[in-house]
DNA sequence: TCAGTTGATGTTAGCGCTATCATTGCGCTT
DNA sequence: AAGCGCAATGATAGCGCTAACATCAACTGA
C-alpha cells in the first residue's frame, strides 16, 4: 500500500504541468527522492557507489521517455520534438537535476573547460587577461581552471601535468618559454594550445602577444628623441623583462656607435620578484648611486615605477625634471597619480577575448588541426607627466 | 638504498609536484606507442571510442601488473610493495602516462576540484583571494575552477549551476547574499561551502570574512575622531558597498542626535560599477555641486577615491587640507600616490589562505558535516595623508 | 600440522553519461 | 500494397578509472 501512495505521489511530482514558483522548487530541490529511502524504479538506488544525486535516468522517468533522449533534449534540443523537450524541461525542473559533467566528459570526450596558465593573478596584467578569457568563453557554456604557474619554468612543468589531467579542451599559457618536457606534453596531449602575452619564432601552436623586445626598442626610441642620454634600468628579474631590457639595450648600444662622444650610458639593477613599491624605491637608491648623472629610470612595471618616484621624492628631486620615469603596464593607478605615469600600456583585455574567440573558433572546426596562427597585438606607448617630451 | 630514493620520488610525483628530472621525461613523452599501431594488449585499442591516449591498463601492460595495482601505486603507495612501486614508475615514465581525473573523479566522485566563485579578477581586491586559495590548495594537489559571477544575484545562480556540475569538492563564493534558488543548490551539492569577504547571520555553512557594516561604523567614527563633520559618501553600488554605507549612516545619525547643533551632515552619491577613475570624478563633482562645504569624501573603494582626488585637484582643492579622502582596499598604489591615500586594509591573502586551510581540514575528516565555522578576520584602517589625525 | 592473520595483488562491477546503431511511425511515391 | 526516406526515440555498449571484494602466498601460534 505504502508503494501505491509513494507511486502516487511520483507521478503527481512528476507529471504535473504547471511552471513551478520558485518557493516550491527549493523544496524539492536535491533528491527530490529523500522522502523515499528505498529503491527507485531501476532499482540501482541501492548501489553503494551511487551518489544519490538526481541523475538523467531520475530525469528520463520523472518525463516518462529514455535517459537518451533527456540527454538529447539538453545538449541538441534541435533533434528532439517540441513536446518532448518541454516534458524533459519540466521534469528537469521538478527533480533539481544538475547535470553531472564529469561523466559526460568521460563518455565524450570533451570537457568544456579551458586551461589557464598565468604566473599570477595578483598583479592586474595576468588578471585582467584571465577575465577577459572568463568572460569570452563563458558566453559558449566553457568554463576556466585556473593555473598559476609562478615565475619559474620548473613550477610550470608541474602545473602543466596536473592541469592536462582533467583533460581541458584546450590550454592557455603565458610566455613561450616552456621547458622540452612540458613541450612534449602539451604536444602529446593534442589540444590546441595558445601561448600569450608574447612573441616567439616558434610557436607550439597559436600565438598572441606582443614582443617585449619591441617594448625595449620602443622605449628606448621614445626616451632619446626626447633627448635624454643616461639611463637607468630597474628591471624585475623575469623573463619577459629581460627580454625587454635586451630590446632597450641594443637600441642604445647602436646610438652609443652611431653617436659615440654623446655621453650615452645605460646601467641595470635587477629587482627581486614579485615587483614591490619597496623594491623599486631599493632599485632606484642603488642605481642613483651608481650614476649620480641619472636623467631617466626604465622600470618593468609600474610598480617598480612608482617606489622609483616615491624614492625621488624623498632625495627631493624633481620629477620629471630632475629624473624622468617610465613604468610598463599601464596599470590602473598610473594615470591618476600625480604626475601621471609615463609608461606602456598592453591591452589585456583585447588579448584575452582574441585568445578566447580564436580557441572558440577551433572548437567550432573541430577536425581542423593546428593553425600556427600569430598574432601581434601591440602596445602603445603612454607619454605622460613622469617623461618630458622635448628636454632641452 | 637506491628503493628509498625512488620511493621518495614517486610520492612526489603523485601527488602535487613532479620531481622526475627533465631530461628523463623527454624521450618518453607522448604516445611511446605511437611506434606500435596495433592494439594493445587487451585489445580495445581499436575500439572507436577509445581517446588514443596512454591509459592505465597500458602503464599496467608496460609494468607487468594489474590495473588496479598501478592505480593504487599511484594514489596510495603506501600499499604498494616497493618493488612494484618502482616498476610502476619506470612504466608512467616509459609511456609518458598523464592520468586521466576525469574518469578518476566519476569513479571516486572526488574531483580535487574547488570552485571559486568571485565578482570579478580585474580587481586586485579579489585576485589576491583567489591567488592565496589556488596556491594554498595546489598544495595538497587541489585546483580552483574560476567562476566570475559579476555583481548581479541572477547571474550568480547560472553560474552556481554550471560550476556544480563539475562536481567540485567545494565551493567558495564571495559573499552572503544569494538566491534561494542558489542556496538551495548549494544546500543539495552536499558539499563544503565557504563564503568569504562578508559577514552574515545566517551563513550556509563556513563563512570566512569581515564585516562591511563595522567597516563603515569605523571610518565614521575615525572621521568624526578626526573633527570632520560634513561628509560625502561616492559609493559604487553594489550590496556590500551598501553595508558599509548602512554602516557609516547609522553612525553618522547618532552623533547627530547626540549633537543636534554641531552640523554635521552626510550626502551620498551612487556610482556604478565596476568602479572607475571616471565614475570617482563624476562623483565628487556631484557631492561638492550638493554640498558645497564637505570636508571629507568616504570612497567604496581606492579606485573612486583616486578619482574623487583628481576632481579635487582639477579644481585646485587642497588635499587633505580643503578635502579629506578615504578610499576602501589599500591597493597596492594607495601608500604610493602622493598624498598617499588614506584607506581600509583588508587582507585578501589571508582570507584566501584561511578559507584554503579550513576546506583542507574539511577534506581530511571527510564525514564530519557541517561546522558552521564563522572568521572574522577584521580590518585595519590606514591613516594617511589623504586625512588630517586632528582638524583644527 | 592447520586454521587464522596479514599484506600484496587481482577481479569484478560499476560511476553517470554519450556515440552509435537499431527501431519505430509517418507521409510520400510508384 | 510495398518500398522508401526521414524524423524522433530507444537500446546497448562503452569512456578510464576506482570501491569493494576475492585471492593468494607467507607467516603466526597452538
Amino acid at each position: 500500500m505504502e508503494e501505491t501512495v509513494l507511486s502516487g505521489l511520483m507521478s503527481c511530482l512528476y507529471h504535473e504541468t504547471r511552471c513551478i514558483p520558485d518557493v516550491l522548487l527549493e523544496n524539492c530541490m536535491g533528491r527530490s527522492f529523500d522522502s523515499r529511502p528505498d529503491k527507485s524504479a531501476d532499482g540501482s538506488r541501492d548501489n553503494p557507489r551511487a551518489t544519490g544525486a538526481v541523475r538523467l535516468s531520475d530525469v528520463a522517468a520523472a518525463a516518462g521517455v529514455a535517459a537518451m533522449t533527456v540527454s538529447r533534449a539538453l545538449n541538441q534540443p534541435e533533434l528532439v520534438s517540441e513536446r518532448t523537450r518541454e516534458r524533459v524541461q519540466r521534469a528537469v525542473i521538478e527533480t533539481g537535476y544538475v547535470p553531472n559533467r564529469v561523466a559526460g566528459a568521460l563518455a565524450s570526450s570533451r570537457s568544456k573547460m579551458v586551461a589557464v596558465l598565468v604566473p599570477t593573478v595578483a598583479h592586474s596584467l595576468f588578471a585582467d587577461v584571465v577575465q577577459s578569457i572568463t568572460d569570452t568563453l563563458a558566453l559558449e557554456g566553457y568554463q576556466v581552471l585556473l593555473g598559476l604557474t609562478g615565475y619559474q619554468t620548473q613550477e610550470e612543468a608541474a602545473v602543466v601535468e596536473t592541469v592536462l589531467s582533467r583533460r581541458p579542451d584546450a590550454l592557455v599559457v603565458a610566455g613561450t618559454r616552456h621547458s622540452e618536457a612540458t613541450r612534449a606534453r602539451l604536444k602529446a596531449a593534442r589540444i590546441p594550445v595558445v601561448e600569450m602575452w608574447d612573441m616567439s619564432d616558434d610557436p607550439l601552436d597559436m600565438l598572441i602577444g606582443f614582443s617585449h623586445r619591441a617594448v625595449g626598442e620602443a622605449v628606448a626610441d621614445y626616451l632619446l628623441g626626447c633627448g635624454y642620454q643616461r639611463f637607468g634600468q630597474a628591471m624585475a628579474d623575469d623573463p619577459r623583462s629581460h627580454q625587454r631590457a635586451e630590446g632597450f639595450n641594443a637600441r642604445i648600444a647602436a646610438e652609443q656607435a652611431a653617436r659615440p662622444d654623446a655621453g650615452i650610458a645605460v646601467t641595470t639593477c635587477w629587482a627581486e620578484t614579485p615587483a614591490s613599491l619597496v623594491g623599486g624605491r631599493t632599485a632606484a637608491a642603488s642605481l642613483l648611486a651608481d650614476m649620480p648623472d641619472c636623467e631617466a629610470i626604465v622600470c618593468s612595471s609600474d610598480t617598480l615605477a612608482m617606489g622609483v618616484i616615491a624614492e625621488a621624492q624623498s632625495c627631493a628631486m624633481a620629477i620629471p625634471q630632475a629624473l624622468a620615469v617610465m613604468g610598463f603596464g599601464d596599470m590602473s593607478f598610473a594615470a591618476a597619480t600625480w604626475p601621471a605615469l609615463s609608461t606602456v600600456r598592453i591591452d589585456g583585455a583585447e588579448i584575452g577575448r582574441l585568445t578566447a574567440e580564436h580557441l572558440l573558433k577551433r572548437f567550432e572546426s573541430a577536425g581542423s588541426g593546428p593553425v600556427y596562427d600569430v598574432l601581434d597585438v601591440g602596445f602603445e606607448i603612454m607619454a605622460r607627466q613622469t617623461t618630458l617630451a622635448s628636454r632641452s
